[in-house]
DNA sequence: CTTTGTGCAAATTCTTTGCACCAAA
DNA sequence: TTTGGTGCAAAGAATTTGCACAAAG
């Protein structure tokens, strides 16, 4: 478990000035990586800080997002999800439960830039989807 | 240009009974591989269509997306877009103008579906994001 | 007839915005 | 104080749902 006092100082390093719903919401991160929506790590959190806000929580992942400290990933239709880890990983989501894994065994050529002379290529994104193991047996 | 009876020949070899709204809206898609919204398909047909529902839209492209004739993309975290090319290509997306491009020049074993023992892995999306050349001027 | 498709309106869900209050420097 | 952060309520946008009518076989 990250320590709070450890997971300021994580905030600091991105220039993100730690307040304390600003440090809930990445220690929750560091120490759930289930690329979470807004509204998990909302109803995750809002238990132990009844006055959180839903638009704190967007607000906070925006920032986060502008800082490079956390990834927004585009592999949900429904909600957007957020990854802490921004090495160069792939993704697995299930299409029937709908949770999103890491899958770190992907070859890093994969995560090059290709050269374009239509486009400047800045990112890349690698999404994989089926059926998780849990879900098989239903 | 793909004309009418063609697109209602294609329509056929997907298992999907071709209407008059059915075969409009993949015409346009074969017309226009720009990887168009809803709303884009919705506003560029219905000045032909004046009694077109968006409602028969969205219906549509949940049809042929579950009969294998279009891809879903999942590129842009606004709306979802559409690909009647189902072939293994990747998709570059411009931050500024939003546009989807296909990218087609991507070694194929990006595609291969990797094996793995905690998932059935069944697709695969490749997504670049960026600066196009058009916005890059501005 | 009977089944399937269409389209309107309402409802739902996710996200953003405007603004007032609170907290830290 | 002054600046920046938080949170409520309302607004906005995309998508889904319920239902009645139309079309096709």
């Amino acid at each position: 478990m990250t320590p709070t006092l450890q997971t300021h100082n994580y905030l600091l390093r991105f220039s993100i000035k730690p307040s304390v719903q600003r440090t809930a919401v990445m220690e929750f991160l560091l120490n759930n990586r289930i690329h979470p929506t807004i509204d998990e790590i909302y109803m995750a959190l809002s238990p132990h800080m009844p006055t959180l806000s839903k638009t704190t929580v967007y607000n906070t992942l925006d920032l986060f997002v502008e800082k490079g400290a956390v990834r927004a990933l585009v592999i949900d239709e429904k909600n957007a999800r957020y990854d802490v880890d921004t090495s160069a990983h792939a993704h697995f989501m299930c299409n029937s439960c709908g949770k999103v894994h890491d899958i770190f065994d992907v070859n890093p050529v994969f995560f090059q830039l290709p050269e374009s002379d239509k486009f400047k290529i800045q990112a890349v994104e690698i999404s994989y989807s089926g059926i998780c193991n849990e879900c098989k047996g239903n």
